[in-house]
DNA sequence: GAGTGGTCTAGACCACTAG
DNA sequence: TAGTGGTCTAGACCACTCT
């Protein structure tokens, strides 16, 4: 009778429409769900999943805000075709969470990890009033043995004691966070703008001075608007362009 | 008693949701609400609204997707601080729009509007087959007498007949496209790249050739993923950088 | 008319925060 | 313990699409 049972635990603490958004990316990357299939009108796969269909319809909504599904009144809910690569629909995820999802296999090289005195400017962003130490982070990403993303990572280390210690050429930093802080992400803010590249990130990404790549100034937060984590990445947009999809509602 | 009544048309076509969203979004605008204000539990705010909970909660839900508001579990639902200007949260609205929103005062230049057959490129992102013509736009926006952004528009003028006699530089575009369509905007994908400027667009933007710019590429649908609007645009990010507010679920 | 998603209700119980 | 948001339910009615 109802062959989804046991994809769904309701003694899980995840919630349910999490769980349910889990089963359906996996159905989808799998292919199991190729671009356009219909799936099962709401009712139906409500009383399949044994949950209501408003804890369906969450689960839904949130893989339309990522681009995965697309819903039409009157007719039905479908896969959506694939449009772009690297999207950040609303979701915020990590470059390397990111990566992952896509199943792009790529390395990371940590030049730099130390505690610091932050300058000004971080220090206004984490709204540190005492001059506090931070765990300074530097990174590239490579792609085919190609240099991709610089990033440069600020981490409030009184927040998530102990994560001097960890290895990130293979820890996600978001993992190494939440794990070390004992809390959730919860938001962030991210700005875009377009820089030249300087002598330094040069050399790092393989492209000459003064070469246009995307500039991405990061804050992340925990519960309450606290700031954990300050971040700069320069991205050659030649390789990872990211793109973001919309909806009006 | 009721204080709020008067705000809400429960015989509007519009959703309730969405009329309690525009109506705090006046009251936070408006400084009514100041930063950091909380407001009434949700259960109070429902009576008051007389809506049902899962009603205002969808109301909060959006405000918090654009990073207006946030929400504490146990503690209450408070007026964000204003993190950083050009938000594009998950709403998909124009520069135009965007604008306005923030009460910049900005001038619309239109340096090409005619009808044209698309390049190769244009079409694809047009799904289109045959050869259609479509509107192509060129617009340069100012900000302070400063050329800020470069826009290339194509337009399906198929779905939207008659908008070739608009002018656009008192109309916004999705206005436009809306109007002239008889139909409503639903969605679309903005790709984020880092840039050199050429020749030609040096000028327009008052900038050096090579001068690294936010380049963005954005197809915008209609419902049923009906591609309308192709375009093209060309940012000074030292000028308007552009910010995505981010949630982990 | 039958089938779909879109909106809305009125509850219930749980998890977290704070005094 | 009281007050808050977070999740979930089981219905109802409406708007839209297709035949």
């Amino acid at each position: 009778m109802n062959e989804h049972k046991n994809v769904i635990d309701k003694n899980s603490p995840k919630p349910l429409y999490s769980q349910i958004a889990d089963w359906f990316r996996e159905k989808i990357i799998s292919k199991e769900w190729s671009k356009n299939h219909q799936l099962p009108a709401e009712e139906d796969l409500a009383k399949q999943l044994e949950v209501s269909r408003g804890t369906l319809r969450k689960a839904i909504s949130s893989l339309i805000k990522e681009g995965i599904l697309i819903q039409i009144q009157g007719k039905g809910t479908f896969v959506a075709e694939p449009k772009v690569s690297h999207p950040f629909g609303q979701e915020l995820i990590s470059f390397a969470e990111s990566m992952e999802r896509e199943g792009i296999q790529f390395e990371t090289k940590v030049l730099e990890k130390r505690l610091i005195h932050p300058n000004a400017s971080i220090q206004k962003k984490f709204s540190l009033i005492e001059d506090q130490t931070v765990l300074y982070l530097k990174r590239v990403r490579y792609i085919d043995q190609e240099p991709v993303i610089l990033l440069e990572n600020y981490i409030q280390v009184n927040l998530c004691p102990g994560i001097e210690l960890v290895e990130f050429e293979r820890i996600p930093l978001f993992t190494a966070i939440e794990n070390y802080s004992k809390r959730k992400i919860k938001s962030g803010i991210r700005q875009f703008e377009a820089r030249g590249l300087e002598e330094e990130q040069s050399a790092l990404l393989s492209l000459p001075i003064g070469a246009p790549v995307l500039y991405i100034d990061q804050i992340t937060y925990l519960d309450e608007s606290i700031p954990v984590e300050v971040s700069q990445v320069w991205l050659r947009s030649d390789k990872y362009s990211m793109a973001s999809y919309l909806h009006r509602d």
